[in-house]
DNA sequence: TCTGAATTGCAACTCAATCTCAATATCAGT
DNA sequence: ACTGATATTGAGATTGAGTTGCAATTCAGA
C-alpha cells in the first residue's frame, strides 16, 4: 500500500521506484516506531536488501516529501524519523526524569493551530509539539 | 541585570565572568529577536568586543544552561537561539523556505495543553510548539 | 607576587548529511 | 531487441556546524 503511494508520488515527478528505494521503503515500514538514518542504513545492509548510505539519505528525503515519513526531531546526534502511513498524527510528552515518551492527540489542538496559522497568514504544513515534564510514575517516585 | 544572573550562575559552578563571556552576553542582549551562532560570532568580531568562535559556542552553551538563552530550533543550517530574560513565553512558526521565524502566543492554546496534561496525569513544565510551513511572502513568491 | 585552576584561541577533529561523477540501469519509441 | 535520453547508484570527497586538545594566558585569592 505504501509502495503504491510512493510509486505514484515518484512518477508524478518523473522518478522511478528502484530496488534501492524499495529496500528503504520496506525496511522503514517493517520498523515499529522511531528510527534514525544510520540505523536504517545498517539494518538494510545486514538484510538481504541493499542500498548505499547515499541512497538511504536520498530516499529518506523523498519519503518525507511524499508525506509517508515524518521527521520528528533533530537531536544533536542527527535526525529522528517515523513513518506516518496508517498512523494518525500525534504529539509527544516526554518525561525528563525517565525518558518515557507518551503520544497524544487532540483534534481541538489541531483546529486551534489551524486558526492561529490563518490569523498570521501562515501556510502551516507540519508541526511538532513537545511537552516536557514528569510522568505519573516519576511524580510519585519523587515524593 | 542579565550579567548579574549570569555572574551568579557562573560562580555557583566555580566559573568566571570573563571579558569574552561578557562580550557574548552583551551582544546577545543587544540583538532583538533570534540569532544563530555564526552571525553572533561575526557581529562580535566586527564590534570592539572580541571572542573566538570556540568561546562563542562555549558561552552559548553556558547561557542555555543558565536559562538566560533558549535554543528555539535546530534547522538544517544549524541552531537558532533567542534570549529569554524579560520575555513572555511564546511559540514559533518557521518558514521552511526563507527561515523566517514568527512568534505567536495563544492563551487558549496554553489552557488546552494544561488540560491535556491533566488528562494524562502528566506534570508538564515546559513545551515547544513549532509550526513549519511557508510565510506570507514565500507563498506569494512561489506563484 | 606566587600558585593553581579556569580560560582562551587556534587548529585539528567529529560526524551527519550532501554532493560529485563515472558507471549502470531504466524507459519510450522505433 | 536496439538506441538515445534520462534517472540512479555507490564510493569517496566534501561541507559545515559544533566540539575538543593543548599550549599559552588570565585571573582570584593567599
Amino acid at each position: 500500500m505504501e509502495s503504491k503511494i510512493f510509486q505514484e508520488f515518484l512518477s508524478r515527478r518523473g522518478l522511478k521506484l528502484t530496488k534501492e528505494r524499495m529496500s528503504v521503503l520496506r525496511q522503514i515500514f517493517s520498523i515499529h516506531g522511531h528510527f534514525d538514518p544510520e540505523h536504517l542504513y545498517l539494518s538494510i545492509r545486514d538484510s538481504d536488501m541493499k542500498a548505499s548510505r547515499a541512497s538511504v539519505y536520498r530516499t529518506l528525503n523523498l519519503l518525507v516529501e511524499s508525506g509517508l515519513v515524518e521527521r520528528i526531531t533533530r537531536s544533536d546526534k542527527g535526525n529522528v524519523y517515523e513513518h506516518t502511513y496508517g498512523h494518525r498524527h500525534h504529539d509527544h510528552m516526554i518525561c525528563t526524569a525517565c525518558g518515557e515518551v507518551i503520544e497524544f492527540f487532540s483534534e481541538h489542538l489541531e483546529d486551534l493551530q489551524k486558526m492561529i496559522c490563518e490569523q498570521h497568514q501562515f501556510a502551516g504544513t507540519t508541526h511538532t509539539l513537545e511537552i516536557r515534564g514528569n510522568c505519573k510514575a516519576c511524580q510519585k517516585r519523587k515524593k
